[in-house]
DNA sequence: AGACTATTATATGCATAGTTATATATAGTC
DNA sequence: GACTATATATAACTATGCATATAATAGTCT
């Protein structure tokens, strides 16, 4: 008998894999991917508000901007009211990349939901919706307690 | 307005970071807590089986064993009849962690679905196989046609 | 106002976990 | 016995984390 903790991992697993592949074959990793989609509706960012956005560390951040630097996809200019600040925008290739990427995402998310009927898909997504505020309070309350 | 995949992706990030959190407590990371539950149901697997069994490369495995082993918690004996291959054994005291971790498992499962009545959580169950078998099909049917 | 302290933004170092590409040794096969 | 396939491992890379360092900013206190 499988518990829903190991289907959802797995269900996650392999989505997770298939935008791997997709984003592997325009030249991304699907974090890059991840990170292109998120600058692009919060251009101007700097590093540590990306991370948050991401959920991620500020470190983790730090060195995918590296990388997507080095691959001019992402510029980092520098802040002038902070000096310790970077601000983060896509260059043109990067968004020429994600309109590329855009209807891969689109086309695997309905080729994950087949056969789901718009009303099953609603209840999906409200049940995921509720485990995930359920992990995020106790997430939450856990910070608080010692953390 | 958040897609299922979205929001599918980021219930499954919070619940590994909730194994995460069990898991380090322990001290063992969430992925080597996978591996000693894996190997409790098919002691004597050898790496490639493991493997295949988490669904990762076996260079993974190889590597996730090979601390294992210096943490004393699995044990690679030669096959007497292949000698390119391992066995893996649990050591007691893998046993005995992996006591400790089963009903942290459970309570956090049970906090991760509290609010959803029974009869939920068997269309979660069901809508999340459904996507699984969904991605399983495309995978397969890539890896079929050129890969 | 100026000096000290605390906080914040980023980065370095080291570790785990995952990948692809490739090497090595052993098994299996024609 | 030569060739192919399989099991594991090495090398180099991305992504992630924790602990810590560094530099700049913000706050405080005489």
């Amino acid at each position: 008998m499988e518990n829903i903790g190991s289907i959802l991992a797995d269900t996650a697993r392999m989505m997770r894999r298939s935008f791997d592949a997709r984003a592997r074959s325009i030249g991304v990793t699907r974090p890059q991917w991840q990170v292109l989609v998120t600058l692009r509706r919060f251009e101007g960012v700097n590093q540590g508000g990306l991370a948050e956005q991401l959920d991620v560390e500020p470190i983790t951040v730090c060195r995918m901007v590296d990388r997507l630097q080095e691959a001019e996809l992402v510029e980092r200019r520098s802040d002038a009211t902070d000096r310790r600040s970077w601000r983060l925008y896509l260059t043109p290739r990067a968004h020429q990349l994600l309109e590329q990427l855009r209807p891969m995402a689109e086309t695997m998310i309905e080729e994950a939901l087949e056969g789901i009927d718009p009303q099953e898909r609603e209840t999906l997504n409200r049940l995921l919706e509720q485990v995930r505020e359920n992990l995020a309070r106790r997430q939450a309350e856990a910070v608080a307690a010692h953390g």
